[in-house]
RNA sequence: GCGCCGAUAGUGUAGUGGUUAUCACUAGGCGUUGCCAACGCCUAAACCCGGGUUCGAGUCCCGGUCGGCGCACCA
């Protein structure tokens, strides 16, 4: 067993060795919060991204879009992370320490300070100690910090742009198009992978906080009163612990039910929140999240914002982090789309037809404009919107206009009782939506992957990933690097290549040195060409957990091979 | 950002202000080796950056960068 605290160490370690990730630009002394991909990191990432689009886009049918990484200041004022993502700081003059100005205040009982305006909090705190070196402020400035890159579009700085803290915005903002894609229909769904950017004040923990990172997203655009999915019976009786909002309060652990219980019983939602919990549970597991560290943590109502109908993290535990949000899954009402509407002027809702036109019985008051006119003059027109507006009795009705009272008699209107076909409804669909960190995703998956164990004495390190997560699927090895066995091994390596697979040739050194080499990056199979290939064209096949070997035709290789990594055989069937 | 600690080949390390910077692993080459980091020979490879003190700095001092811990911050 690894000490926990070791485990951090040990994975970044072989991470930067074997060219998983390297801290960024490293000739001019890297930046804190970026990191670079290597060339095994990347090709893991990029898998764990194709698993991710098989479960959302193959799967559930919702198309992948790319949108700037750019917008301009309308989108991230609409989103409300203009003034949401910014905090009121100041630096304390004595000991240059940088504080929330609000939070100053408020540990002096003054109340509203998050409210305030810079200059208001300027004339609060200059008379309170600071926090840190408890000097006296005294006269500071205080400023907005916002978590966003901010940057100029095109010369002479005219427009501002912001870089993305989320991909969400471009799918909210595409809205209109993407409807008309999904032709006018509920629901719908469209995702997103792709770079976010949050300048943190100070990021630590390695790959856990980046200020440039990977999101995956899925918009699930919902009607507002129809939020049971359409396949639910997928997962109806999938099982998985939930550790919701009273089970938090009470201290107690996470509680296991499956998905139809949680709906039934009021802990998740909706069936679309329920639906992406497991659905999110199926995906972590399937790219080798330990599910003995993975769990689901409903938010408390003080940090669940304040749209939000439900929202679920999926935490998965590091033995150097503790638990950390790695996926979430909320239901954001209409919120987004409605903030959208607002700050653009422009509409964003579903226009629904009824499948038979609904005939409604209808009330409607005309009013005599030529009996109005003459008398009410000017006001003749606020007279005819006010009457309208309302149903007058058979004696007629007493109305306000501009301050005074006047009688209509029933000669000035007239009531008129008529049936109107209505085709349908608009209405501004929910948003459910899934948010994934895929960096913090493929640090789950090495830390949860990696083992250390004692064979013949010698130390193995295993990262047992995934086949279809291992940057390199298969090393072909001849057994010698003689006799024609290295032609042999390379021809296999070709027809591999040639079915798409990632296959690696390796002659150097000892055949175990190369078995382990292959190990420590989680390449999950390996073939032997030995003397006996060249009699009857079999090879070993040797498996990365068990150690197991198996003989087998050179002629069936690509296709084992590609079964293996789908999932369609196992080793132990061999 | 603040405070404390640290930084030497790819990795882990040794190194009283004074030779050509130690050792192991790793990597590359050759030989050997008939399936799990074997062995032999050879080779490559480092003092984070910038100032200062000193005849002389990997070593002492100052500043920066990066990393760790604590604080603060964290849609």
């Amino acid at each position: 067993m690894i000490a926990m605290s070791d485990i951090y160490e040990k994975i970044m370690d072989l991470a930067k060795r074997r060219g998983f990730i390297w801290p960024t630009s490293e000739c001019y002394g890297s930046v804190a919060g970026f990191i670079d991909y290597g060339p095994l990191g990347s090709m893991m990432k990029r898998n764990i991204e194709n698993i991710w689009r098989k479960f959302y886009i193959v799967s559930e049918g919702y198309y992948e879009i790319e949108c700037p990484t750019i917008g301009q200041e309308e989108i991230y004022i609409a989103s409300g992370h203009v003034k949401g993502f910014s905090d009121k700081m100041c630096q304390c003059p004595h000991c240059r320490e940088y504080l929330r100005a609000d939070h100053v205040a408020e540990g002096h009982q003054i109340q509203g300070a998050s409210a305030m305006k810079s200059g208001e909090l300027e004339s609060v705190i200059c008379s309170l100690p600071c926090p840190a070196c408890e000097e006296v402020l005294g006269p500071v400035e205080v400023f907005s910090f916002n978590l966003m890159f901010q940057t100029t579009i095109g010369p002479g700085s005219q427009r501002t742009g912001y870089l993305r803290p989320e991909t969400a915005q471009g799918i909210f903002t595409d809205f209109q198009r993407l409807l008309r894609f999904y032709r006018d229909k509920l629901p719908f769904g469209t995702v997103q992978i792709g770079k976010s950017y949050r300048n943190e004040i100070s990021p630590r923990q390695g790959m856990i906080r980046l200020r440039e990172f990977t999101q995956a997203e899925a918009e699930i655009f919902v009607h507002p009163a129809e939020k049971n999915h359409p396949r639910f019976h997928r997962y109806a009786r999938y099982e998985m612990p939930l550790l919701g909002v009273p089970q938090q309060m009470a201290g107690l652990s996470p509680l296991s039910m499956t998905m139809q219980e949680a709906v039934e019983k009021g802990i998740v939602a909706n069936e679309y929140v329920a639906y992406y919990l497991a659905l999110t549970h199926d995906l972590l597991v399937s790219i080798g999240v330990s599910p003995e560290r993975l769990r689901f943590r409903q938010h408390l109502p003080d940090e669940r914002a304040h749209y939000a109908e439900d929202c679920w993290d999926a935490e998965v535990f590091s033995g150097r982090f503790g638990w950390v949000e790695t996926v979430g899954i909320a239901d954001r009402t209409d919120y987004d789309l409605r903030a959208h509407e607002q700050q653009s002027g422009e509409r964003f809702a579903v226009f629904l037809p009824y499948e038979i036109p609904r005939r409604i019985n209808r009330v409607r008051v005309i009013p005599n404009m030529g009996a109005l006119g003459p008398r009410f003059r000017g006001s003749a027109k606020a007279v005819a919107d006010a009457l309208c507006a309302c149903v007058p009795g058979p004696e007629g009705i007493s109305l306000t206009i501009e301050g005074k009272e006047v009688l209509i008699t029933p000669d000035l209107y007239e009531v008129r009782e008529e049936v109107v076909e209505v085709p349908g409804e608009e209405i501004t669909p929910h948003v459910i939506e899934p948010s994934y960190g895929i960096d913090r995703m493929i640090y789950a998956v090495l830390e949860h992957n990696y083992h250390e164990e004692i064979v013949d004495d010698e130390e193995r390190r295993v990262l047992s990933l995934p086949a279809a997560v291992a940057p390199i699927q298969v090393a072909v090895f001849p057994l010698m690097n003689r006799d024609g066995l290295p032609e042999i091994a390379g021809e296999i390596a070709d027809a591999l290549r040639s079915r798409g697979i990632l296959a690696e040739y390796d002659d150097s050194g000892a055949i175990g040195r190369r078995y382990r080499r292959q190990d420590e990056i989680g390449t999950p199979f390996a073939i032997t060409v030995d003397y006996d290939t060249r009699e009857d064209r079999t090879v070993t096949l040797r498996d990365r957990d068990s150690m197991r070997q198996v003989r087998t035709g050179i002629d069936g290789i690509p296709d084992l091979i590609r079964s293996l990594i789908d999932g369609t055989t196992s080793f132990v069937e061999l």
